[in-house]
DNA sequence: AGAAAATTTCAGTCAGAATGAAATTGAGTT
DNA sequence: AACTCAATTTCATTCTGACTGAAATTTTCT
């Protein structure tokens, strides 16, 4: 028998909670019907999966495959609800990708005001990081896009705004009462959290900083908690740092370059619908409002 | 019922058949039972796939639905074959992502030097364009990466050759027969065709010519084809141009910059098994052999 | 309108997956 | 080492839902 994607979902959940039965009872199943989709996957490979009986520590082979089969179930997911988003919409579908933190700050209001004029438009947003905004929208898997970083061949973009970098840190942090912007040089000596927003400033004094920097955590959440905890400081856009104040704080820099652009991207040539450039205007005209940059 | 892949393959056949009993032969299936399924699929979407009841032309949901389809069912046929790949492997696995010039030129001696010190190891090689193999290795569906352009953070590289632009043309091309390296400027005039690969170039004189550019291929294979076709000329690497010699001319330029580094890339801190590091060997060993750049 | 082809419907069949009980295995305990 | 308890596997049975083939319907072409 082929491998079919239960057997994955099965081996998934099985791998996952690390035993049998709080599997089964994940997946709605009994734990023989488990036992038996599983027995029939590593029959098929021809290798097993667990180290030990007790489904508890994967083989190599369990790892990998673990890996695989969660991004195919990711994929597929995504997959279905992609298509049901869109026939579920009877006035029109847009798909949007855009990073953190304009889903966080710009995009609640233009949903917002967007909904007021069209209610029975669908919009998807989903938020990810400005590499994968730029795939998603190669990919045609999304209709618009919002990042930074330049454009690929075939994808149209309109600057929106730009976000000055600063340096993030607990109120209680040495540098936080500095009088005047902060010159990269100063950063030295403090346990410094690279984040991947980092690569884009390019001056020399700064990646100096980030050589030295023993961390690296793409996770924004995780980021801030790291600075709560008092493990270090980072650098950021200011948007991305907005709805963090309470108790950190934002340190504007001496280097003038260091900005991100933020894009309004679409592809190329895309015969998008009508109510796509309504929802368009609506971010425009939400991004004036806030007046960030 | 919830969406299931085997409805999304067959819609797909039926779509690509454009008729439901050729869809249904390709599938081993009667056409009664495709016909129940499809239904099956657009009650459930609540729409209908097609415009008419023979299944030719598709609704604008139905297009959507191909895409998303088409996307899914290749994303599963890989992973599979990524999964039963490695278990059928007992000495090892390493998966290669390559840009297709490499995968032409460097890679097949490579293999072959590597298979006679490891015959028991498989290698999965698949070729993409460079901002593809990043993107594999970040998502750690591939082990090494052959490719041009800045590794990002996560990913160490090296850079294996230089491999410089050049003007292709036909032969009978009125260029074909400078004695001199062509400077940008000459190509004004000429038809000019866009490839993926011109965004590396950063030179303003070129950048006039690709804007006035009004054609854009992505595909290498087509590329040569307009280009034998006498539609225009191109600018790529020399490497990209091997094995089309004959007919087709790969002119010098004047601009010493337009280069592009081939590296070699694998994911920072991942574990590779030790042959990974053999098989990154051979590739070192046949592109000092091979001297390009 | 009529013939031919394609598609859908329907009832019956069949395969494969799920169940529940019983047997086996494994880990920890005395 | 024997015992206990829980987890897992095996097995026979049941059940679900997908498939088939024939008949009905619809569409296209003449």
């Amino acid at each position: 028998m082929a491998i079919k994607i239960e057997m994955l979902r099965c081996f998934a959940a099985v791998a996952q909670s690390g035993n049998l039965s709080d599997a089964a009872e994940k997946l709605g199943r009994t734990p023989s019907a488990v036992s038996m989709m599983l027995k029939q996957l590593e029959d098929h490979l021809g290798a097993s999966l667990f180290e030990s009986e007790r489904k508890s520590r994967l083989t190599a082979l369990g790892r990998f495959v673990l890996n695989e089969a969660l991004r195919e179930l990711d994929h597929f997911e995504r997959t279905i609800s992609n298509i049901e988003a869109y026939a579920g919409s009877k006035d029109g579908f847009i798909r949007v990708a855009v990073v953190p933190s304009v889903a966080a700050v710009i995009l609640p209001s233009a949903l917002q005001r967007f909904h007021n004029t069209r209610p029975g438009v669908r919009i998807d947003v989903r938020d990810m990081d400005s590499a994968s905004v730029l795939r998603e929208l190669e990919k045609e898997r999304v209709d618009i896009g919002i990042a930074s970083g330049e454009a690929a061949a075939g994808i149209e973009c309109e600057t929106l705004f730009s976000d000055a970098f600063g340096v993030v840190c607990r109120a209680d942090h040495p540098l936080a009462t500095a009088k005047e912007p902060i010159r990269w040089q100063q950063l030295e000596g403090f346990p410094f959290i690279t984040n991947g927003i980092c690569a884009l400033i390019k001056d020399e004094d700064f990646r100096a900083i980030v050589e030295q920097s023993a961390l690296y955590v793409r996770n924004t959440t995780s980021l801030f908690a790291m600075i709560r905890a008092g493990v270090g400081i980072t650098v950021l856009p200011r948007l991305a740092v907005a709805g963090e104040r309470k108790d950190l704080r934002f340190l504007p820099v001496a280097d003038m370059s260091a900005r991100r652009n933020m894009e309004l991207l679409r592809r190329a040539h895309a015969s998008l619908p009508p109510v796509c450039a309504e929802f368009q205007q609506c971010v425009r005209e939400v991004t004036a409002e806030v007046a960030v940059g």
